[in-house]
DNA sequence: GTCTATAGGTAGATAGAC
DNA sequence: GTCTATCTACCTATAGAC
């Protein structure tokens, strides 16, 4: 009751228990990144995660209090990543070569992880409602950012005028489409996954598109 | 045990019954759309839509004896509107007036019930395992249909050469996406919700996108 | 910090009276 | 064809031993 300072007192975190804790939080929230992806925020089980990370249940619970606590915490690295993707906008570069590369970097995302990339379709078609603030800030600051390239563009007359936020929208859409709506592509095209070949030909078509437009002159 | 026949025998189905019955599953339907989109196929209760269907519980159950078989009835009057939306696609039609009047109206459907244009979004982010072979016949062949007009267009020379899969692919991904991504186009335009204005603005930029693209010459 | 056992609550589905 | 009462199963979350 008395020596809380000394070092063999109840619980000071040592350097090891330290890295216990992160490396499981990791494990529990990759596992949890999936499993919320593949069956939403109701459809997923708190056991399942467990299973997936190879921890028993109370281990999830001893680190995420709520199943709403960890649903949330998924959604910060997928932002990051984004964030990134969108940093390759820049108005000092040319647009033919900045737009390629931004969709080539989006597409590139939603191929390496489409769960991942899902959590946040499968959120947003619920609504947002567990959006944080912080989340929401975090978008609005990109998406500024982005919108601000495209007027630059507008004003050195590199690109046609046209509202830059609707303009987002569309490069946004067509790229994570090949994530969010993978069973309909693969239905089309009449593959069972996706290819590089294929990824190549949806870049192509989607940059051939927006930079030249479809009409013949 | 022997008349089964006549008309006050047990039960053979008046054309009362038949009108209760039309009219019931109709608004057991409508009511299962709202839930199901709005919460996804876990998150919705049967007890919420029989009380937006203003029903009991187990009268829900009378018509539809599983949620998964209420769950999949919702998807083919959704289909049935998109389905009607890529018939405007007419080879005859010149591409810049058809291309728009395509995107007009698949932005009207969105717009005039966003939760059940959601539906298909929920569904297939978490990997379409409830879509029927009849769904996916339903959506190949009115795809493979739109899919042969662009090529009426390219052998025409009235659009460049593109692939014609990826470029419904990025009409379907960017109409769609004020409907799934309602949220994110709330926040990024700063407004609680789109008004005929802002359907007007998408309108344009894409067609303007789709038709010109963006470089200036 | 780990994990078994279980409490507490809720949802899908059904029995059976009307 | 309608609807109340209820069964059964399962899931989140926690208590408490180790």
């Amino acid at each position: 009751m008395r020596d809380t300072s000394t070092p063999r007192s109840p619980k000071p975190e040592t350097p090891a228990d330290r890295e216990i804790r992160a490396a499981n939080k990791r494990k529990i929230l990759k596992a949890a990144s999936e499993v919320f992806a593949a069956k939403g925020f109701d459809g997923a089980r708190i056991a399942e995660i467990a299973t997936v990370a190879e921890l028993p249940k109370a281990n999830v619970y001893y680190y995420y209090a709520t199943k709403e606590e960890l649903y949330s915490a998924t959604f910060a690295p997928l932002l990051e990543e984004w964030d990134s993707a969108l940093r390759i906008l820049k108005a000092e570069t040319e647009p033919a070569v900045a737009l390629r590369a931004y969709v080539e970097a989006k597409l590139k995302l939603g191929r390496k992880n489409p769960l991942e990339a899902r959590l946040f379709a499968n959120e947003v078609v619920r609504g947002g409602t567990f959006l944080s603030a912080a989340d929401r800030a975090h978008i609005a600051n990109s998406t500024a950012a982005s919108i601000e390239v495209f007027e630059a563009w507008m004003a050195a007359k590199k690109i046609r005028k046209i509202d830059p936020r609707h303009f987002l929208f569309m490069l946004w859409a067509a790229t994570q489409f090949y994530a969010d709506y993978e069973p309909i592509v693969n239905a089309v095209l009449q593959v069972k996954k996706l290819t590089a070949a294929h990824y190549d030909q949806a870049l192509e078509s989607i940059v051939g598109t927006v930079l030249g437009g479809v009409l013949v002159d």
